[in-house]
RNA sequence: GGGUAGGUGGCGGAGUGGUCAAUCGCAGCAGACUGUAAAUCUGUCGUCCUUCGGACUUCGGGGGUUCGAAUCCCUCCCUGCCCA
């Protein structure tokens, strides 16, 4: 058993997932450390935010510096100093990210995802194979089939090729993981977890194509594939709703890249366990910070507000971000001190921000799980 | 003292008779960001008016030429560089 509800049968789920690296309890989040770095702060800051897993990403590791590199030095969680469940997203995203997005930086085929590198230009095959073998030398704990998200405006009978597409390479996938395990000495106890991702876009049919197909496969978890807003920024709660009541209720399920504090607690109330996003550290670097609305529960809309500390109404602001938040941005410095950190480009404000933000979502998953009482 | 290059919007710096309220960069102001091509990107950026629009005042000062001047002429002031 590698993931265990406490209150079986709910919605909302509370559990705990075990990895090889230790059990974590679900709900949470993991920040994502892309290029085995969660940008501009230390893995140790990490931690005593309260943050108790990573993502590191098949795709950019594979580029840079390579697998065999990172092998070499003993695994990711050696090399970039982090001794907590680590999580490697295949390169999916990057098919969606990269290629869809860009049809001249590659193509997908039956094969699998033909990048054109994003450092050189260099032609970077990743087939469903390719995204296991590196996931296992880069030694994570859960790893995640190479998939292929398609824009939520793509037409169905595009989304139903990727729906198939992504089933073929989940097929493969699994074949390669048992193959790998077997060749790598792996036992029941000290094997990595694997999640396949459903796909299907916003179309709960093809949604049901995907979840059905991979569930006979008897992944370690699912994850919840392509983009879960829409054009206009909606929420797409049926299909977020609909894909989780598909998948068995005895493994975790992984919303991948999710999202908003707002997301995160929508996904969590349909039924998700896991989290990832770049939104802490991104919009920290770029000078949004995350503040609690205090006297609002989390199950309230509005439980947060953003402010731009770049804004001038900062300028000599004097109060601590968020006066109940315990990071060191919040206990030792003002917010005019950070405006002042962005203004004349110091570092320290991308990492006081990102750090403040990491810590908020760490607080958030913590209120999740504290205010399961709470709930209706 | 002689020569020479120049003085443009907060700064740097284009433009050298109309299409110039004036390219562009920086700074400023605001917005975006959801499995990271992101310390990035977008908008705005003389003043005033409610606007896709309009009004007004600008390119060192003053005067002039012209239908029309940041651009041409005269004059004054100022700065850099070179020679004494």
């Amino acid at each position: 058993m590698k993931w265990q509800q406490k209150n079986k049968g709910e919605k909302r789920r509370y559990g705990t997932l075990f990895t090889r690296k230790g059990s974590i309890s679900t709900p949470f989040f993991m920040p994502d450390a892309t290029r085995a770095a969660v940008r501009g702060v230390l893995p140790q800051e990490i931690r005593s935010a309260g943050i108790e897993a990573l993502v590191v990403n098949t795709y950019h590791l594979f580029l840079q510096p390579g697998e065999t590199l990172i092998a070499r030095a003993g695994g990711v969680h050696q090399f970039m100093d982090w001794d907590g469940p680590i999580l490697s997203d295949s390169g999916g995203y990057q098919v969606y990210s990269l290629i869809h997005r860009h049809p001249e930086m590659g193509r997908v085929t039956e094969e699998g995802a033909e990048f054109k590198s994003v450092l050189d230009g260099s032609k970077k095959m990743l087939t469903p194979e390719r995204a296991l073998q590196i996931q296992f030398d880069l030694g994570v704990d859960m790893m995640v089939v190479l998939d292929d998200p398609r824009p939520n405006d793509a037409p169905e009978n595009e989304v139903l090729a990727a729906v198939d597409r992504t089933t073929m390479f989940a097929e493969r996938s699994k074949k390669e993981y048992d193959r790998q395990c077997q060749q790598r000495g792996f036992t029941e106890a000290t094997r990595p977890l694997l999640f396949g991702v459903v796909q299907g876009g916003v179309f709960p049919d093809l949604r049901e194509r995907s979840a059905k197909a991979l569930c006979a496969m008897s992944f370690d978890g699912y994850g919840f594939g392509g983009r879960h807003i829409d054009g206009e920024g909606n929420f797409l709660e049926d299909i977020v709703s609909h894909t989780a009541s598909l998948l068995p209720d005895t493994v975790p399920r992984f919303a991948l890249g999710v999202g908003t504090p707002k997301d995160i607690v929508r996904f969590f109330s349909a039924g998700w366990d896991m989290f990832d996003c770049v939104i802490p550290t991104r919009e920290g670097r770029h000078g949004r910070l995350f503040v609690w609305k205090d006297t609002l529960t989390i199950w309230e809309d509005d439980f947060y507000e953003t402010i731009n500390i770049t804004n001038e109404q900062y300028t000599e602001d004097f109060s601590s971000i968020d006066s109940t938040c315990d990071c060191e941005l919040c206990t030792r410095h003002t917010r005019a001190y950070l405006r002042h950190l962005f203004k004349v480009s110091d570092p320290l404000a991308l990492r006081l921000a990102s750090l403040h933000n990491v810590r908020f979502y760490a607080r958030l998953m913590e209120r999740l799980r504290e205010e399961k009482e709470n709930t209706a």
